[in-house]
DNA sequence: AATAGCACTGAATCGGACA
DNA sequence: TTGTCCGATTCAGTGCTAT
């Protein structure tokens, strides 16, 4: 499988190639209901303004590339709309979208899509293992990025691979939230400075789970906002052609590079770096939150201290409040404590450790 | 606390009360920037024909599909700009919206919010521990829905208990992902028929770690499509005002029911881990007027660099001299600088960092 | 040859009080 | 309104180097 960056004949379908100009103009050149899926990252139009810092006061290097500003939001959704119908023009009848985005474009997007004729099937949480921290403790750590799934109109028979879905999710039906870790290391390809070739290149773990899910072997899947080609090196990997549009010839470089070495599936590249397995960690808070105990409640320790459970998880006690551990340290002069078995509530008018209650969601999320 | 149902009167503000009618009108018949937080489940089940009419009421037939799925779309957007309109007027400057929503409408939502000036915080997961499969295997399991946390505006200073949260999750800051049960069990109110009462009542762990976060004691929380009275119960619970709105009468009776029933928790309870940023300011300056430190004494940092104390609480080092935090960070050549955790001084022998004396003065502060 | 420690990094709409 | 200055704030990793 050659790939060649070049502009495309009229009429023509080029498979497993580089394009190179404005996706709209590119496929609005291209035949009509001829490709099978379509993958798109388009620009978030993230809007930042000032710098920001790590605690450690090193600088967080902000996606600022010409191509992700807008002059407003009127101006986002023209261009959404955009794109989205000349994708549709070449949408087989049964062929289907996935498109990515943040809470900065995705709602636009979301509505963009319904409004040209597509018909939603799910959306997807990726839900980041390792994401980057709200450094300044202001808001919520952005954990997730959120994926829309829609066939061309309402009614179409879209593909789906069930079964094969179950099977990467260890014979359980695959649910809406994809829990995969982002690019880092080797997979994230470098510039010949050694810097990050593109910002905001996805991981081939995502690509795969979109790929398998969604075509068979041979289908034609098509990505208008290439980037470095994670989209068609995990199709080309996967027995499926692909086609892809780019518009700045930096990326089309690195993507070609990329994809000249890629030969056949891979299974160690794709292989998703499992989050430890061990007993998963439940946060004392979540039993307040989940009414098992209410806020004003008091727990006892079996050498008779007591102390009083707060609306956000923690203790407080005579002169002390923290923590369920550090309050029983704190209590027992000790320098450490196991909150879970040192604390006990009332149940039947028996003292019974709040493990229990610990025990009680594990055994729930077990059975999920 | 009494809840009654009744008609506001025009500029009064009536609390724990759960008014009847359409929200967008009562929203306006109640008085401006009066409210501290608002929290929206907006039905969705408005889909297509039935609910909706074509601007000019004429019956819609299924002829023509893209002029009816205009229509339909269009029917839902004014519906959302008009009731996010409403609610936005009765914000304070500083009050921040909540809106849940599935794949169904939440883009369209979450466009419309972003169109009528509120600016998002973050988009959150709710992740379900036990949803509903999906029977037919046609997609993928529906296994999460989708909250928006935007504040009235960009730039404004709303509230987030940052701590709280962060003790809510053990210690490590709060996700956009959260993982939590549906509305099952005891927790599900039921009609006198025994079937459920409302078909999307939301579980009260999902309202207590959204008022947690964004609001505090005795804020007014307002829930203009209230139902069976989710966010009053959790309001009430944790010592916050609610307002409730609800056009259906049986719901209203529900939720009066409910909310009867609930008790708010104790006011020590109530009190969550705050940040630092809460504490009393306390100057370098006065750690040497109290002769904690003399002037001429010598600090040093971490990595070896050395500053003398002047008797005016600023510090002077090779080349310079200012606050602990100027010459911190001059030295440093970095942005910024905490000094009170970068500066060290000799107490027995050890290297102990200033902020010790800090939390000394705030102690005594408190105890006083 | 392991291992510990350190540096670095990731689609981020990331102050606030007071003069 | 604008400017000044205090001083609070991070999680899960990868990879290189020193021991």
């Amino acid at each position: 499988m050659k790939t060649k960056t070049k502009q495309p004949e009229a009429g023509m379908l080029p498979l497993n190639e580089i394009l190179a100009g404005d996706c709209i103009e590119v496929m609005n050149s291209l035949p009509e209901a001829s490709v099978d899926l379509i993958f798109a990252d388009p620009p978030y139009n993230l809007q930042l303004k000032g710098d920001l810092h790590r605690p450690d006061n090193s600088k967080v290097d902000a996606v600022d590339d010409a191509w992700d500003r807008f002059a407003s939001f009127d101006s986002y959704d023209r261009f959404s709309a955009d794109w989205l119908a000349a994708a549709r023009r070449l949408l087989k009848p049964n062929g289907a979208i996935w498109v990515i985005g943040s809470y900065h474009n995705i709602f636009r997007v979301g509505a963009a899509l319904q409004n040209t004729g597509y018909w939603i099937l799910n959306d997807v949480v990726w839900r980041k293992s390792n994401p980057m921290p709200n450094f300044r403790g202001k808001r919520l750590t952005n954990a997730h990025e959120t994926l829309i799934w829609a066939s061309k109109s309402e009614g179409a028979k879209y593909t789906f691979n069930y079964e094969a879905l179950k099977q990467l999710n260890e014979g359980i039906q695959m649910r809406s939230d994809w829990v995969l870790p982002i690019c880092t290391g080797h997979e994230r390809l470098k510039d010949e400075a050694g810097d990050k070739a593109h910002p905001t290149q996805k991981p081939e773990s995502l690509l795969h789970r979109v790929i398998v899910a969604t075509t068979n072997p041979g289908d034609v899947v098509l990505d208008p906002f290439f980037g470095t080609g994670t989209t068609g090196a995990v199709a080309k990997k996967l027995g499926r052609d692909f086609i892809g549009i780019e518009r700045e010839e930096a990326y089309r470089k690195v993507a070609e590079a990329r994809l000249a070495d890629v030969r056949k599936y891979d299974r160690e590249s794709l292989a998703v770096t499992q989050s430890k397995r061990s007993e998963p960690r439940v946060p004392f808070g979540q039993l307040v939150e989940r009414g098992m105990l209410r806020p004003g409640e008091v727990l006892t320790s079996p050498g008779g201290k007591v102390a009083k459970v707060r609306a956000d998880g923690t203790l407080v006690a005579d002169q002390v409040a923290g923590s369920i551990h550090q309050v029983g340290a704190a209590l027992e002069h000790a320098p450490s404590c196991n909150g879970w078995t040192y604390w006990h509530f009332k149940r039947d008018g028996k003292s019974v450790p709040i493990d229990l209650l610990r025990q009680q969601i594990r055994a729930e999320m077990r059975a999920n």
